[in-house]
DNA sequence: TGTACATCAGTGAACGCGCGTTCACTGATGTAC
DNA sequence: TGTACATCAGTGAACGCGCGTTCACTGATGTAC
């Protein structure tokens, strides 16, 4: 048998994998009852009958157990995400981004610890490795696809992008800048030569924040009394940032 | 001596309100230096060289601690924004609005783990009392207020609100009736019989979450190695969102 | 194919640490007469 | 003003619980000859 990446060979490294798998199933459930704080190894060996020192078999501490479940969760919402980009290719940029920002609400929704251990609080003492970076960027990367693939196609409509918004000053066009090489390294194809304008990036990344801002109100209970329809509400706010950012929308979905 | 709200009769109230005093000091710095979940009654109690269970004379329980803590933080959040306002109301609106966003992030990046408390991941096992609600809004309304006498005053531009956006749908129309009670509420002075259009305050919540999902992003990380200065983003950020809501922006303040 | 040896998953005890909360108590401060 | 009594801040011990990590070990699985 070949050795490959995940290729199992023995019984052993079988039953290693599957032992692998629900611990970290557990712990997933464990995260999703009780939150990041709260996830303990003996906990999750206790729910697996095991004897908590046997984990270290398996991860090396606690964090490294939290890391792969933070990889997991950016790697399940991101594949949301770029599912919902990949399904609507023919429809418009705005409604794109739409069915986008649904995409991510709905996870978040139905998740929101493990949301939350993404896009909350960091976890105190933990520091997120490296190898959680380029996972963690994939919705923003989605979003930001449909924008540039709309910019080539000259979908965007120049005229209402940035009007009477302030110019982009020199400290926002550096980090625009690193923006447009983080892309070009992330998404190359997208890129064209003339690129997408500074004021086209820098509504992106308010569309991104905007975002990210209103699933976390709404999740974290800053809209409680306000906004009962979080579907509805964030349907249209994500229609808004997209028309401000140029990009074409048709009528919208019913409000759920 | 009458007897009032906060009017201390004896040495003994005296002592009190000290000891008191003493205690909030003592869980905000450990909040401010561990994060609210590693707040503990006992560590507290150390650092005051007391008994823990002495402190149970003051706080009934260590989420009543956790709740003056949040309250304070809100109220000296608050206060920022409010004194933000207050000291620009000759300006145009949209600086104001760009100066209680800028007001804002300042609190958020001097003390980020009392921000976190505030908008961060709720504290598993805690649940925010109603004291905490009207504390909790005092930034918000203190932003609409600005985008209320703006409208009063016949300055927003009606020409660039809303143009090219989705119509606003029945479910977020809901949303904002109530929002505009809670306005009437807060701030009775400041609602005109028109009153502000649905589009004017579905632009003010958009502002709202933008900013607090800008802030949340820069200080939990997830701009790291994008935005290098964070305030000169927000402020145009802060500007963007304001100008798309009609708000009059003179120039900038420079960006840092 | 059979056997000797190496690998390694899982055990169980231990280290050293933390927490919130209750309760009977002491002794200083405050109050009523 | 002096004294008896009530109030109440703070003590110290205890209950019952949790945690991450290390380490010597047993015994099953895998491998090389």
């Amino acid at each position: 048998m070949l050795v490959g990446m995940t290729v199992i060979r023995t019984a052993r490294e079988r039953a290693r994998a599957e032992v692998r798998r629900e611990i970290l199933d557990a712990a997933r459930r464990q995260l999703t009852a009780e939150g990041a704080e709260a996830l303990s190894l003996r906990a999750v060996a206790r729910e697996l009958g095991m004897v908590s020192s046997a984990l270290y078999r398996y991860f090396a501490s606690r964090d490294e157990l939290l890391t792969a479940l933070i990889i997991e969760a950016y790697d399940e919402l991101g594949e949301r995400a770029e599912r919902a980009a990949a399904a609507t290719a023919d429809q418009p940029a705005g409604l794109r981004w739409v069915a986008v920002a649904r995409a991510v609400r709905a996870w978040a929704v139905d998740h929101p610890r493990r949301y939350a251990l993404l896009y909350g609080t960091p976890v105190v003492g933990y520091a997120a490795p490296q190898s959680t970076v380029v996972p963690g960027t994939r919705v923003q990367i989605a979003l930001a696809g449909i924008v540039l693939t709309a910019h080539r196609s000259g979908a965007i409509d120049a005229g209402r992008l940035g009007a009477g918004e302030p110019p982009v000053g020199s400290a926002v066009a550096a980090d625009l800048a690193r923006l447009r090489a983080a892309l070009a390294q992330a998404a190359p194809d997208l890129l064209t030569a003339a690129g997408p304008s500074d004021v086209l990036l820098r509504a992106t990344l308010l569309g991104w924040t905007q975002l990210f801002g209103l699933i976390g109100f709404e999740l974290f209970g800053q809209l409680r009394g306000l906004v009962e329809d979080g579907e509805a509400f964030l349907v249209e706010s994500a229609a808004t940032m997209a028309a401000r950012a140029g990009l074409q929308t048709g009528p919208l979905p019913p409000g759920r």
